[in-house]
DNA sequence: AGATGTGAACCAATTCACAGCA
DNA sequence: TGCTGTGAATTGGTTCACATCT
């Protein structure tokens, strides 16, 4: 089949839930080429990243045709497609805001550098934690914690267009906003709180208390026990 | 109303899109009872939450009839409805294994003692943390770092039925089978891997890099510059 | 009058099952 | 023969619009 460079199937509108399992074929499968695995077919793949083989193959099929029938997938070949469609075989510079505990955990969060993030501007409100340096990536590189004040210069020197929200709940909105006005369009937020953001301005949220309540509402339903 | 102990439209099966935003209005609605408002329409709370009314209002009616019409919904009463709900009128000890900075930052967040849960035990395989006492919970209480082999007895004494893992990738799933082993029902992953489990285990995860791929896979279509 | 609670219509996602190709 | 890729059927979730009740 000759190489169509745009892909087929792919333009315009892959479905969310699609999107949100890419990260995870990617992971497994460069683990497998890790391994030296060349092939592998969809109901492996699906069994190691915790799917069904139908979604997998349906999920496969919004890229394009990239596997071979009565063979599998190439994983080599498989995990550039996905990358690329990610958009992880491109540079993104991130600045993260509220360097507490979760601040430094993402900083020094081996997954990122290897998918594309650059972590190119820490920042804190807290001056006892100003002129910190903290290793930032893979081999050796630290990133000097600056003033909040430096916000819109980091943002604009590193060209950073995503921001990680990892303060306090009461500073969320605000750096948000500042964030916005500087130029950011994609915002990852951990602070406990409902962004207000004009609507070209993508926003994720992760609540780590939220997850555990998911979680307790299930195991409440497990135990069919005590009452009042 | 006669007010019927077990609710009406409740009894099996909320559906799992509204189970995960019961805790949003849980917090939204606590914030303003802390604010004194007595009293909320649909409207409003859906606004303050993220949501449309109409979404709102379906979630709440999965719950049972807690609104008024024409006025609204009594905050006070409404939060105590969803914490029942959501089981976070018990008290749930979680142990945390990993005592990194995302496990430091999971311990004292202030989020989780407000809720119910309780930091029964931290656990870390590396020696030179063992010992330290980690602030966890809202005042002054401390939690001793344990060694990794003391998983069991720290589940058993503390009474914990779900566990954290904040492990590095590669001792994830180790630490999962004991935790199971140990009666575990519900675990929270931060690990970077799909978690095997029986089924009788309710498994949720938070991957950071994922989040962020989703961010710049829609960061990337909207930026339809650079070509190769 | 005004806001809730809900059937009905709509849309998105998953599962099924098999046609089509290597 | 064996596994992918995909229409068709099904399930789950959201939105609409209004009957219902205070």
């Amino acid at each position: 089949m000759p190489l169509s460079r745009a892909s087929d199937a792919s333009r315009r509108g892959i479905p969310e839930a699609t999107v949100a399992r890419l990260p995870v074929y990617h992971r497994v499968l460069t683990s497998l080429v890790d391994q030296g695995v060349v092939t592998v077919s969809s109901e492996e793949l699906a069994a190691a990243s915790g799917v069904t083989s139908a979604k997998l193959r349906k999920d496969l099929s919004h890229l394009g045709s990239y596997g071979t029938r009565g063979v599998g997938y190439d994983t080599e070949y498989l995990v550039y497609q996905i990358a690329r469609e990610l958009g992880l075989t491109q540079d993104w510079p991130v600045v993260i805001i509220g360097v507490g505990n979760l601040g430094h955990a993402l900083a020094n969060y081996g997954g990122f550098a290897s998918r594309g993030f650059r972590v190119v501007g820490l920042l804190d409100a807290d001056p006892s934690r100003i002129g910190e340096k903290i290793p930032a990536g893979p081999q050796g590189s630290v990133v000097e914690v600056r003033p909040i004040d430096d916000l819109e210069d980091v943002v604009h020197e590193g060209g950073a267009s995503i921001g990680v929200i990892a303060t306090p709940a009461p500073a969320a909105q605000d750096v948000c906003d500042r964030l916005v006005a500087a130029g950011v369009t994609s915002i990852l937020n951990f602070a406990p709180v409902v962004l207000t953001t004009p609507p070209h301005v993508g926003v994720r949220k992760v609540d780590l208390a939220t997850e555990l309540q998911i979680l307790a509402f299930h195991e409440q339903r497990r135990q069919p026990e005590a009452r009042s």
